[in-house]
DNA sequence: TGTACATCAGTGAACGCGCGTTCACTGATGTAC
DNA sequence: TGTACATCAGTGAACGCGCGTTCACTGATGTAC
């Protein structure tokens, strides 16, 4: 909410976003159309030509600030486990499935929408941002690694994410069932994978 | 394609569903219109109602082909590692990458689409089958971890098949880049994974 | 403080389009005799 | 083998609908004097 209410509609290029937001929630981010949008902010569908130069445009944007916040949560949570690498790393873990709970719009337009990274500049940049950080917090934890066994950091970070994702997609929507609750799955998968590198002791 | 060619179009219903996977695999399982799947199949839109209740039934059905391919190339690929309960299980881990690499389109209908798996009993069915191969061979793995720290099968399964899914979705699909091949990353994934279970030496 | 003007966010009417769905039909195939 | 009939897969015309997009407009806000 930058600047004050004020004007016609008051801040329509944001309400047009939360408007989407609510949309692709309730029916993914192909499953509604330019005029819902409008609709749902309350505004003729030409108004929404003021802002984006189209549907595409509209969720490029959403997946943009999706990727800000997530990036910021991210952050936030690598600080918090600090000085820890092993900490830190766990943290942002969490802070990964935490994000895609609490914002299952903005992590729905930033990786089930068949959007391309590339769409914007800026769409590119916040999501180089958020991947930097994964990567740092892996790499900073793989130092822990005896070398001769020591994967690449970037593999590392891709099996983790490959996993998160994994659990948000199967568990959290998706087909599939589970007796578990999704953090623990988590949790407990990464847990494994950590042990299997010798991060955690054996017996823990 | 059974029967022969004969009668009017020749076998119209598979020919929609073959036309439904090129559509899916070029725009998504939400992308295509039912007419357009008509058009692909060289057909008028009104003869799709001779054969499906509408789009939804259309995309259900080759969700249900999808499952039962897929449960195919896995219980082939799970005796074929017999009888040795880690050379199936990871027979079976590859298989599921290799079918989301061949069958792109069924892929993206029976994890992507949205459908429920109990759209159909059918479909319900052939989904149960596919996760009981999965199930079956996490279980027989398991048995070779000390009973004491011994996850529950299905919390393992799931762990493994989180992975593969993430895999797929963000590094053969989707935004992420990775210097890695899809195959490997899996691989390397799994093989950090079951060492983290005691199930490889942590050599090896 | 008040007035006159410039700006520009949002309107509403209009358009052409492709969609899903229905319907009576037609004509190729299968079958009975 | 040939003929007459039944079946039913696919046609094509028709419909009402909501979509995306354009355009001249209008009226609330901001600004210059």
């Amino acid at each position: 909410m930058p600047k004050k209410r004020g004007y016609h509609h008051g801040n329509l290029k944001q309400a047009l976003i939360d408007a989407a937001l609510v949309l692709i929630e309730q029916k993914s981010p192909q499953g509604f159309t330019l005029s819902e949008a409008a609709k749902t902010a309350g505004v003729t569908p030409a108004a929404v030509y003021r802002h984006f130069s189209g549907r595409d445009d509209l969720i490029i944007e959403v997946a943009r600030q999706g990727y800000e916040i997530f990036a910021d949560l991210m952050e936030f949570a690598y600080n918090k486990g600090q000085p820890s690498a092993l900490a830190a790393f766990e943290a942002t873990g969490r802070a990964y499935l935490a994000f895609a709970r609490k914002h299952p719009g903005h992590y729905m337009a930033m990786f089930e929408s068949g959007i391309s990274k590339n769409a914007s500049p800026e769409l590119a940049l916040a999501e180089a941002r958020a991947s930097g950080i994964l990567e740092k917090a892996a790499t900073e934890l793989s130092q822990h690694i005896p070398e001769d066994k020591r994967p690449p950091a970037a593999m590392f970070s891709a099996h983790i994410w490959a996993m998160s994702h994994g659990v948000v997609e199967l568990y959290t929507r998706g087909p599939a069932r589970s007796p578990f609750d999704p953090e623990d799955l988590l949790e407990s998968g990464i847990g494994v994978y950590l042990r299997g590198l010798g991060l955690i002791k054996p017996d823990a």
